[in-house]
DNA sequence: TTTT
DNA sequence: TTTT
């Protein structure tokens, strides 16, 4: 078993790529402030997560940078060799839910100000291989994860 | 909120050491077995955990490599400079609550084998400055974490 | 390990009460909506939701029918004796963390109307015989559990 | 958001039902050890559950009275009229997911001893109405819940 | 690399 | 660096 739930806010506006495949993939990072401050250390932990298909696509149509929004998914690790061949291990979290609770600075995603994330898309190339069945892609050995 | 579940099993024994102030610091990586496999993915997650005071001692005492345990806690991020200098991004689950669900390769902590986990103690001087009101630990600015 | 997680809207304001001993019990329900709406199905489910302590009046100042909250806590099962005699079974569910998401219609608390809940507390007697260490209460032998 | 994780023991023999339409209605209850135990007070919950068609036969068939298990899944709140006429409010949780963890007295479900709920099942005439698509069943007007 |  |  491996359930994680959170509520926070993006602390950027949602990345959305696709995988050669054509399968959406959203990525953003979460401030999720901490229940009980210290002086001297963080009051937030920043997550990164990733979701997949439908879901990401909504997520970064509906949400952007200072939106609140409640997370259900499991933790995952990965690694992947850094530029310098070391070996970097990854954790985030992979969303199976994301409810909306606010739609942060402005009303929705701001007006006028479309992110980059959502021009990015034809210029992605990185394929995870995902015969997508929902969140559950299959990863592709030569897949270079760029996130 | 930030709240986590794990089922899964110690991938090793119990690493207990203490801070200067003589907390008990206990860390150990849990094998979280994933729901849906498929090939060519690893089957299970590897999670890195850090249980604090009487909790990381009492696992440690109780539980060891093979155990099946359930985790409750939360999803912390962290930060340190490699020795190259470079900044590391570390995430992992502060447990707390530990159930013990089964003990592992024998009967509860394999009889004789001692893990080096608990000799090591004295040999420990990394300080968290914890003042220890059980899983707040208010680190210190010059803390080194060495997990 | 008992764990849930739930967000959702007060359906009216809370009710606070007291006990014998002086501690604060506030009770209230939660329209949780459901993910998958099914013609002739609620579309919500309505929980039935109990604080203790200053838990209970800080949810009791702060939100009021129609605020959003995130409730973290466990489920709980009673029993007691209806005026008939007969047997009756509760499930409720224990808060342990309330997140204000929002402060449902108005801001905050609606200013003016005071609900009854608040007045309400001298004609409070029902004892739970609390020692109140946070969300453990000892509810005494012959309480009679109102809500 | 509505999620809900539980480790404990079923108290008997999972009932395994079937609707008119066919769909495995399981349904069983869960003690769920309390954590803080007091005098004067239950030590541990005992908590309804409902597994929905594969999730529901496979439990009754894999565990039983004693079988240790992690669930996740909802709450959920129904009402019914009971026979006196007078309206019964039941709090249940509807699993998602069923983790077996032990197999109870004995290996696995025990052996000779087959529970009534397997025999009763062409005697259920219960209909829930359940296109089913897993645990969303839309459960009928005239349903009585015999649970 | 961090949000209100 | 990974468990049953």
């Amino acid at each position: 078993m491996n359930k994680i739930v959170l509520i926070g806010r993006l602390t950027r506006d949602i990345e959305l790529r696709y995988t050669q495949k054509g399968t959406a993939v959203a990525t953003f990072s979460l401030a999720v402030n901490r229940r009980f401050k210290q002086e001297g250390q963080p009051d937030a932990d920043f997550i990164n997560c990733v979701a997949w298909g439908n879901q990401g696509e909504n997520a970064a149509k509906y949400v952007g940078k200072g939106s609140q929004v409640g997370v259900y998914g499991r933790i995952q690790t990965r690694n992947y060799e850094a530029n310098d061949g070391s070996k970097r291990y990854v954790t985030e979290v992979v969303c199976e839910e994301i409810e909306f609770l606010s739609s942060g600075s402005g009303q929705g995603r701001q007006g006028g100000s479309y992110s980059p994330a959502r021009q990015d898309q034809n210029r992605q190339d990185q394929d995870y291989g995902v015969p997508m069945d929902d969140f559950q892609p299959l990863e592709d050995e030569d897949d270079d994860l760029p996130f």
